[in-house]
DNA sequence: TTGTAAGCGTTATCAT
DNA sequence: ATGATAACGCTTACAA
């Protein structure tokens, strides 16, 4: 009849008449407790079915040993391998990590914040969404002293432990290799230009077209939010061109697909007629045919530096409060989409 | 001086010489505080950068609002797309979604339940891991009567509501595709048969086989964990038998993919020289060359399903124990790798 | 409509 | 080595 709820501490107590603080130690295995006791206890603990109500220890110790992730989309390959490099040493450091996906949407994204925070996460990793221009819901945590690391679509207005990889290298050497194997007319489809990695990709493929001495015309130059359906609609308008562009460099693989699709359809050659370079190394873009060229991210050893910074500031606790930039290299991938045989 | 921390009611509350009971359900929203009341504290709150302890709240009601999700891989298409079908329904009914992969290692899926149970999620949605033979680490909840759902990788030996796809029919059909396209000598590179979706589609395989009449040798069945590497090596078992197969019925997309690269390495031409069938329609599978005929999953309306199902649980609150079992349809996409010109 | 006070299950401080 | 007790921040009877 007993309203009988989980087992706790107390209870536990009772039945061997000891105290809920000696119950308590001994689970945590303070060395303080004697053997036998402890022996007892943790036997005991287990018989009766006790699992910890880990909120009221979190409420207790103002620590939940948690981590909060945040990524625009958990189902690219890129995020899903920081999140695996994030796991990988969160774990390992007794550390729980809770995902959550913005979809790329703001709302979305301030909630998830929102929620992080009044969870108490002892910190979080953030790659931000790409309509997200306003940033209280992230200062929230910076200026509450909530450790706080951003990576890949970083952001400069908060001061932050940043990891990126070199995105402006990246974009140089994919139009770099573009020109090298002939492209003159290249086009660029781009991200929203109010997330930085999409600045900088655009301003290294401008500076690769400088320096070969090749003009960029704005009507080559196309900004959008890199979905399948943008990159149809993206190749589309360059085709309308008068002058048609015979090489392009995508912003992200996603996109380059889209327009290997289309021009497929559309019987124009890749790379023949035109050559494509992706961003990101999707795993599809190894085995689509023609298999696309593309900028390697090291997802992976990106989320183990991002956790590891993350619980380096959790640990020092407010002490420091230099921030770090840790620019990845990136890798360029040659495959068929661009090579002229 | 003070060792300030977050501001809490009480705070607001000494602010305003009124009561922290007052304050909580002025920022709960309780009708019976008066609407000038509850505009002056959340004015203050606001001001005073309120943020709720949920640890705190939660505790004390006992519940956190939150459901758990436990998928083998979070970077699978399927998997993602039930997420995004959880998490549309949850946020609507003012739940958060907390997600985790298990990386289909035991260990990893049992430390996930403890720690999902430890904070006391209201419920928890799983699909288990490849490796998974026993199951306490669940039970932990069902016999709690913490509410679960099971989607797609369920456990019989659990009493609770599941959502499968129609695994034996998605086998039928492929497996009677594979024959009607002229296949004759058909394998099937299935998964571990300790998980019952693998059992039902061997089963659906069979039972297409014999009712063409055709033999099913034990040559031809090939269990393993379904990864890129586990496709290579089947299919280098394969092309060792005496007899070769004409079709290849596989469990999962990602091996048909290994298959249809590595048969290109050898110049065996799929579809004319073997069919292929894959299952779960990742993206991927279409753009490939060949693409790849598959049996779609509704990931998304399983996703929906499940938290509804769940949340439903959670309100009634141990009213009913019947639980229920969902068969959601397969649909067969035919594609290049199968089809004969 | 608002205030008082108890209690959620832990941990930490101070005694013993 | 163990016990008693207060406190973490919130919600909720019950009182006023």
């Amino acid at each position: 009849m007993e309203k009988q709820g989980e087992t706790t501490i107390h209870d536990i107590a009772k039945k061997l008449n000891i105290a809920a603080s000696t119950v308590s130690r001994a689970l945590n295995n303070n060395p303080i407790i004697s053997e036998p006791t402890r022996k007892l206890i943790e036997k005991t603990a287990k018989e009766m079915g006790y699992r910890p109500n880990i909120m009221a220890a979190n409420l207790r110790t103002k620590k939940t040993n948690t981590i909060g992730v945040v990524v625009p989309l958990i189902n690219r390959h890129f995020f899903s391998s920081v999140i695996s490099g994030v796991e990988e040493v969160a774990y390992n450091r007794g550390f729980a990590v809770t995902i959550s996906q913005s979809n790329d949407n703001f709302e979305k994204e301030e909630k998830i914040a929102q929620t992080l925070f009044s969870n108490r996460v002892d910190g979080l990793i953030v790659s931000i969404g790409m309509q997200t221009k306003t940033f209280d819901h992230l200062r929230l945590f910076s200026e509450r002293k909530v450790p706080l690391v951003f990576f890949d679509r970083v952001v400069d207005e908060i001061e932050a432990d940043k990891i990126v990889v070199d995105d402006y290298r990246g974009g140089f050497k994919a139009t770099e290799h573009l020109i090298e194997q002939g492209g003159s007319i290249i086009a660029h489809i781009g991200g929203p230009l109010n997330v930085k990695i999409y600045q900088d990709r655009l301003a290294g493929f401008k500076d690769a077209m400088k320096k070969a001495g090749l003009p960029v015309d704005e009507s080559m130059l196309i900004h959008n939010s890199l979905t399948r359906a943008d990159g149809t609609n993206a190749i589309k308008k360059l085709l309308q061109n008068k002058i048609k562009p015979d090489a392009i460099f995508c912003a992200n693989d996603t996109s380059a697909l889209s327009v290997i699709i289309y021009l497929r359809q559309m019987e124009i050659k890749v790379p023949d007629d035109i050559l494509i370079v992706g961003f990101s190394n999707e795993p599809f873009s190894e085995v689509v045919t023609p298999s696309i060229s593309t900028i390697r991210q090291p997802g992976f050893e990106m989320g183990k530096k991002a956790a590891d910074l993350l619980i380096r500031q959790i640990k020092l606790k407010e002490k420091s409060n230099r921030f770090q930039t840790f620019v990845m290299p990136t890798e360029l991938i040659v495959r068929e989409s661009s090579v002229r045989k």
